[in-house]
DNA sequence: ATCTCCCGCCATATG
DNA sequence: CATATGGCGGGAGAT
């Protein structure tokens, strides 16, 4: 169905085809609006390209760099070229892409300074640019609706608009930030894919229970829009909270590179997510088509700010467009984070209780009234399980339970603090920061009077240095050994994104012989196979777990010490029987994970204020990736046998550990310890590490676990050679360069720091599975009563891990630039 | 064929 | 009511 207007288009274009200096043929579209319209010529394409490219242009070094980068300009320019020297006609007439919204908004930009100085405001006028861009104004609206979901500008009234530039713009990412972390969108991804996931494995399945409500019912489906509390956005009336759906499109659109790991969206996920969340599980085609149209759209004009750029996800299942966040990356939303520069909002105060353990832990809780903190959409998996434990942990008290008593107390603390906290603080930047920050060789340096609080936490090491650092912990009571392997990003080896290993939470199904109601759902989905290809971007098995009462975090500690410290792990401790095929069900995994973040409990720094932020980003710079609270479980060997599935499961990203790398870890880890160590007052590592482990009851009360526990390197007896061959990848080219980035979207943490835990298990026999079977070694101890776990190098070069560990094999997944 | 996404109709909002 | 906005989806150029 054509419409009059359309079929004068078209004439006209054939018209002009014939008659390329054809005077009288105007743009039709809008005759009464477009003034004695430019005819179709070459010139005035001519025209229209100088004026995109010429002096009028303010900022320079911008501008260059647009001109040399948009192609489509030189291209177009020489197109013309071509044109007028005759050639024949019209080979390109305006062609689409000349039109393409990108372009136009380039121009568009190009009039106004990216920071305009805030004493004259430059003012926008619809009717002027529609003329000068020669435009229709429909199209204009396309870049101010995205434009002003940036708060880059905001209308004034009809056809008036102000020009605010970049200048809002950090607060605008950072407000989005937060929003989308607030709506949960990390889960959402995960959630999409793995539907995608099961689709494609399942025939077509029961998808009812797991997908049957989304998220839990506090869901936000309100089409709000984000606004700026500084940014003025007078003329209240004109700013109809209605209709802005191409706004909050944008900004929900942002907030999904703001909220990712990596920073790269597929358009087919930002639709489904932002359809879904008008309507829940509509899978109407062309609604879906139009949502992607949508994108292309905004998509478009943020390229256009350089905010994103087009890339291609390749994945077994084919190319799939989408795009990667170019823009600045955004600090964490807590309110002040100051880092000189950058900060153009000034801060305001900061709470001021007195870290006690229980104030600690609260403090890591920042809602106490309403469930703000974000939690990665693995850990409704793991709430799950902290919620079966929970359960029978109160209806059958027995010695079993009290395993799983400590390990729910475990769990819970990790959830609720460091998870927590970890996934609001933490930024790919942040990581990013600190790899640079941290030179090569030298352990952090800690910086004199700058950052007190930054004390040298335990066992780090620069990222660069080494690539594990084992920490054993000596249980006290039961004489288990538990080891701490933190393996720090490999950034020298690997690229910008060096995740190194990821702790994933697992379900705990059929623990102590209970059947979990998800384990059948797990074990569906998973397959070795399955997972190894899908590994990226595997979504958590079911999300369909509630958030629960904040109640319980603020009592789980106390509650925790009691019940720890009366249970009697050591009868716990058996004999551990070789049994493998238990764990074969345990090849069940959930390649979404999160890592275990290492936070510091910085005591008695009320004074600190403002201070207490900026020195925990610091540290995290330096102690990130070794930080004591890794997640330690206590897992008697007993235990393991009838467990399935371990409460974490570790995914090694790129294993492939420079042979180097291992050697120098030993003495790396020493001499960070002993340098942690030296300080008389705890510091916040090891504070926090005691009272971790106090809270697990690994540890009573009272005792103190010293900065640097014994560390004993051990060579390690590792197999699973493969590992780095199931370990996911990714590979982003951009343009030629190929990359190798280390993704773990799991969860948005991946990426950042890794750590490996292993268990040891004293009395365990030595028994070394097979390389191949990665999913299956899954706590298995192979290292007798003396054996320590190690990380060594295989005589091929290829470093091995072993024992305890938990791989998942993560799907390989590779981005390109166009 | 698929990816992009321009074009412009037409429902609504605004003044 | 005249315009300003902008949702929406057909369908055509790009690849």
């Amino acid at each position: 169905l054509k419409t009059p207007l359309k079929q004068a288009a078209t004439s006209q274009l054939v018209l002009t085809e014939r008659q390329p200096d054809c005077q009288p043929l105007t743009t039709p579209p809008k005759p009464k609006e477009t003034p004695p319209a430019d005819p179709w010529t070459p010139t005035s394409n001519l025209k229209m390209l100088i004026s995109a490219a010429s002096p009028e242009i303010r900022s320079r070094e911008q501008r260059r760099q647009l001109s040399d980068s948009s192609s489509e300009v030189l291209q177009t320019k020489h197109c013309l070229q071509e044109h007028l020297l005759g050639d024949e006609y019209e080979k390109s007439q305006p062609s689409r892409k000349e039109k393409s919204l990108g372009l136009l908004c380039h121009k568009f930009l190009a009039r106004y300074p990216d920071y305009p100085s805030p004493s004259q405001k430059s003012y926008i006028c619809l009717d002027e640019v529609t003329e000068e861009l020669h435009v229709e104004r429909r199209r204009i609206y396309d870049i101010v609706n995205v434009l002003e979901s940036l708060h880059m500008v905001s209308r004034l009234a009809r056809n008036r608009y102000v020009w605010h530039g970049r200048h809002n713009l950090p607060q605008t990412l950072q407000a989005l930030k937060k929003v989308g972390e607030e709506n949960k969108y990390i889960q959402q991804i995960q959630m999409i894919k793995k539907r995608e996931y099961e689709h494609e494995f399942d025939p077509e399945g029961e998808r009812n229970e797991d997908m049957a409500s989304p998220f839990g019912s506090s869901e936000q489906s309100e089409m709000s829009f984000v606004e700026l509390p500084g940014v003025e956005f007078r003329a209240a009336s004109v700013n109809g909270r209605k209709y802005k759906s191409l706004r909050v499109m944008s900004q929900k659109f942002v907030m999904l590179f703001l909220v990712s790991t990596p920073q790269i969206v597929s358009l087919e996920v930002a639709a489904k997510i932002l359809i879904g969340e008008d309507q829940l599980e509509d899978l109407d085609k062309s609604k879906f088509k139009t949502k992607i149209r949508r994108l292309y759209d905004i998509a478009n004009v943020l390229s256009s700010l350089k905010l994103i750029k087009k890339v291609h996800v390749t994945e077994e299942r084919g190319r799939k467009p989408a795009f990667k966040w170019t823009g600045p990356e955004v600090l964490p939303n807590t309110q002040d984070i100051k880092l000189e520069a950058t900060s153009t909002t000034c801060s305001p105060p900061v709470s001021e209780s007195i870290p006690s353990k229980e104030q600690c832990s609260k403090a890591l809780f920042p809602s106490k009234g309403k469930q703000n903190f974000t939690r990665h959409s693995s850990l409704i998996k793991l709430v799950k399980s902290i919620e079966n434990d929970r359960r029978k942990i109160q209806s059958a008290p027995t010695s079993p339970v009290k395993i799983n008593a400590s390990r729910y107390l475990f769990l819970t603390f990790l959830l609720e603090t460091s998870f927590s906290l970890f996934l609001s603080h933490m930024t790919t930047e942040e990581m990013q920061m600190k790899c640079a920050l941290s030179s090569p060789e030298a352990v952090p340096k800690s910086e004199p009077s700058q950052q007190p609080a930054l004390s040298q936490p335990l066992g780090v090491c620069p990222a660069s240095h080494s690539s594990v650092s084992p920490v054993i912990l000596p249980h006290p009571q039961s004489g288990v050994s538990y080891a701490i392997y933190l393996h720090p990003s490999q950034a020298h080896t690997v690229t910008t994104y060096s995740p190194g290993f990821m702790l994933q939470p697992l379900p705990c199904a059929n623990i102590t012989g209970i059947k979990s109601n998800n384990s059948k759902a797990l074990n569906k989905v998973t397959t070795e196979e399955g997972d190894t290809q899908r590994g990226t971007e595997e979504p958590p098995k079911s999300l369909a777990a509630e958030e629960r009462p904040d109640r319980k975090s603020e009592t789980s500690s106390q509650r925790c010490l009691k019940r720890s410290q009366a249970l009697p792990e050591n009868n716990l401790i058996k004999r551990r029987k070789t049994d493998e095929e238990s764990l074969d069900t345990s090849s069940t995994f959930f390649p979404s994970g999160y890592l275990i973040p290492l936070t510091h409990c910085t005591h008695g720094n009320k004074a600190e204020g403002s201070n207490k932020e900026k020195a925990g980003v610091c540290s995290l710079q330096h102690t990130a990736y070794s930080s004591p609270i890794t997640g330690v479980i206590p897992m008697p060997a007993s235990e393991l046998k009838t467990v399935n599935i371990p409460a974490f499961h570790i995914t090694p990203l790129n294993i492939m550990l420079s042979p180097n790398s291992i050697a120098a870890a030993p003495v790396l880890s020493n001499s960070c310890l002993n340098s942690s160590s030296t300080s008389s007052a705890p510091n916040p590592s090891s504070s926090a590490l005691n009272f971790m482990l106090q809270h697990i009851g690994l540890i009573p009360a009272g005792v103190q676990v010293p900065a640097n526990p014994v560390l004993q390197h051990v060579p390690v007896s590792s197999q699973s050679e493969n590992i780095s061959h199931s370990s996911g990848s990714t590979n982003v080219q951009e343009g030629k360069v190929s990359k190798n980035i280390l993704q773990l979207d799991h969860g948005g943490l991946s990426g950042k720091y890794g750590a490996v835990i292993l268990l040891q298990q004293p009395s365990a026999p030595k028994e070394l599975q097979e390389p191949q079977a990665v999913t299956e070694n899954f706590f298995r101890t192979p290292g007798g009563p003396n054996t320590e776990p190690s990380l060594s190098a295989n005589s091929d070069g290829t470093q091995r891990i072993s024992q305890g560990t938990l791989y998942i094999p993560q799907r390989k997944l590779e981005v390109s630039e166009d």
